[in-house]
DNA sequence: AGTCCATCGTTACATATGCAACAAATTTTT
DNA sequence: AAAAATTTGTTGCATATGTAACGATGGACT
């Protein structure tokens, strides 16, 4: 395929870093995908819900949106969901009516903990595959970028 | 908020690299975004055609799918919003009247460049912010991320 | 030529998503 | 204490997306 665009000053779709963080980050996410759709038949919003709600053991909705940067509506239903399978039970706040505390099942826990099992393998080898040096580089370069929107 | 898990062997999701990638893309997008949306209502699908179309000078759908990995519907409907507003123009191809090649008109040129030259600014910026040596090993890291996905 | 299969691009349909409005509970203001 | 504003989480609705099917065209094979 020839390029033959007349302006030599334009950047390359394939060069242009929104892009490519983009494309990586979708194919390492599908890729993971895989293993929880095929496994549970999970969504990603669900697989992140479990995983936060995994990890502190006991929070919030709100707090999940916050955390995992996930729209409310979203987690909203993935928490729905996750009901539904009974993964997780909610008990309501005593002090404060609106709120709900959210906690896995044991069965929620089980799952949690397998998927997470995969997680750091797939970790694992994306980081055999870069070498210690651009892993390093990797994760202070995304802190750096996401501070750079953030401050903006 | 306190991280009370039992299992002290999970992986946080902040830091697992499919979310933080898809954070700091997710981030990086929706800021540049701001920029189509607010000069011209384009959606990410239509700067996205846009920007491979004004690159390549002359392409075909299934080109563009090709090269920027979105689906072939998306990319379609994409096409059809762009010719809606007179950006493009639809040559069929004389040789194979299935094939449809895309040029872009003087006022979609126009749009590509503007959008090019805010592109190029933001690159700019986010190359200041990490520096030279980040730089470089950010590039690297997404190649060698995407072809480690791509072969496995 | 005629049949079968592959390819390019579009569209119908079902699902996923975000925005805005909402109910319920709580907090702040007067 | 009453009224107004805020917060938490849910839902109605419109939009965005992917899958599968499709029409049109072209190529391969007989």
């Amino acid at each position: 395929m020839d390029q033959n665009n007349v302006n030599e000053a334009v950047l390359p779709l394939e060069k242009f870093i929104a892009y490519r963080l983009n494309q990586a980050a979708e194919k390492v996410s599908q890729k993971f995908a895989l293993e929880y759709k095929k496994r549970y038949g999970m969504t990603r919003p669900e697989w992140r819900t479990l995983a936060t709600i995994g990890q502190f053991g006991n929070i919030t909705a709100k707090q999940i949106c916050q955390h995992s940067s996930m729209h409310k509506t979203k987690v909203s239903r993935a928490i729905f969901t996750l009901e539904q399978r009974r993964w997780l039970k909610r008990t309501v706040d005593q002090n404060d009516r609106r709120v709900e505390h959210l906690e896995l099942t044991l069965q929620g826990q089980k799952a949690y903990l397998e998927l997470s099992d995969v997680a750091r393998n797939f970790q694992d080898q994306i980081y055999a595959a870069l070498g210690p040096a651009n892993t390093a580089a990797l994760e202070t370069s995304l802190d750096a970028i996401e501070t750079l929107i953030d401050t903006q």
